[in-house]
DNA sequence: CTGCATCCGCTTCGATACTG
DNA sequence: CAGTATCGAAGCGGATGCAG
């Protein structure tokens, strides 16, 4: 891409980050280090030219290095410090979700990052276990006085499980919908309906 | 530009915004409405029909509305939302800012948008006025109790005047240089630099 | 088989000229 | 002033080739 010329800070992050396909490599490597089929395997519809292109180019700006042991690609420091613009711009991007699937590629990794945009930095008082079951593998959910953990595995006991359509997932979760509402349309509720409910209450 | 095609927040979101030119036109727009030639001018290099064609999608998109009345253009409460991510966009190009401005472009709001993302949620318990000078017209820096309010103004008797190259400003209320080093390289300040290192050391 | 590079048709961009 | 039209250049997408 070319550079936009302006002596702006948004413009010169887009001088690195805003090509076309860039930010979505990052959100793969910010999920774990990758080699270069994972990382086709997370983008579907990239061309590996493309994306050959794009990781020289992150490497060389030093957002991206290459371990020449294991082979994979990772976020060095420098990339790390597009987690709070990738977690914006995912907040951002949730309400887009509601119109649902249609033709869309899904990867389980991807809607985890979603959740764990929507509960950064929520607290809870009372831990909170909920379990999110959309296909192999699941999502765990775990609020505690510290902030809340959002991973891929299974949770220990939760109090509660959600399953269904991943739209109904994240706009129950998200305040968007109501739990009664999301349920009418697919959404499926296990358990405590009183921890989930603290859950999203305590999201902030 | 193309759906990328997967169901994933990130991915939604840069299908609206992901386009070139497009987060720009959205920092044009967070300073304040603008007619379609002060979109023009604050964005040199963008073509004309290109800018007509984004202001398009993002009025569909429902990020943009356009008042018949005026003739201008302006965020919609949608798109005032994407202040987090362009906030947070902007605090990761600012050490980009650190080589110079060369032969790009500038703009006094440009350099306002960057120093209110450094002073984001900044707070002071003894008021600081900083007044900060790169030609006309000038920028105000006032940090309070409440939080920071950063402008384009002359702030009233500030405490301390910064002046020159603006990426020793910014690299100096960014905490990224010293004072010192800054000052051996071009900033000039005038007045108080206790006030001005509480300012700086208040950066959250 | 992985990790790219090359090639080519197509889309988008950039620059400028033009119009209501 | 606020865009639209046009056209060459650059970038993208998909298929394929090939070296380690």
């Amino acid at each position: 891409m070319r550079s936009y010329g302006q002596f702006c800070a948004l413009a010169r992050a887009l001088d690195v980050v805003g090509d076309r396909w860039t930010l979505l490599i990052i959100r793969e490597l910010a999920a774990r280090p990758c080699r270069f089929r994972d990382l086709a395997e997370g983008l579907p519809g990239i061309a590996t030219n493309l994306l050959a292109d794009r990781l020289r180019m992150l490497t060389v700006e030093g957002v991206v290095e290459h371990d020449p042991v294991g082979g994979t690609y990772q976020l060095t420091q420098r990339g790390r410090g597009l987690g709070g613009a990738l977690k914006a711009l995912v907040r951002w991007g949730i309400p887009l979700m509601a119109s649902g699937q249609g033709t869309d590629e899904s990867r389980v990794h991807w809607l985890s990052l979603a959740i764990s945009a929507i509960f950064e930095d929520t607290t809870a008082g009372e831990p909170v276990r909920v379990q999110v079951v959309t296909g192999a593998p699941e999502i765990e959910i775990v609020a505690h006085q510290q902030g809340t953990d959002t991973r891929i595995g299974n949770v220990l006991s939760p109090h509660v499980i959600l399953s269904g359509p991943q739209e109904l997932i994240l706009g129950a979760l998200s305040g968007d919908i109501s739990l009664e509402s999301a349920e009418k349309v697919g959404l499926v509720i296990t358990g405590s309906r009183v921890a989930l409910r603290r859950l999203i209450a305590a999201r902030r």
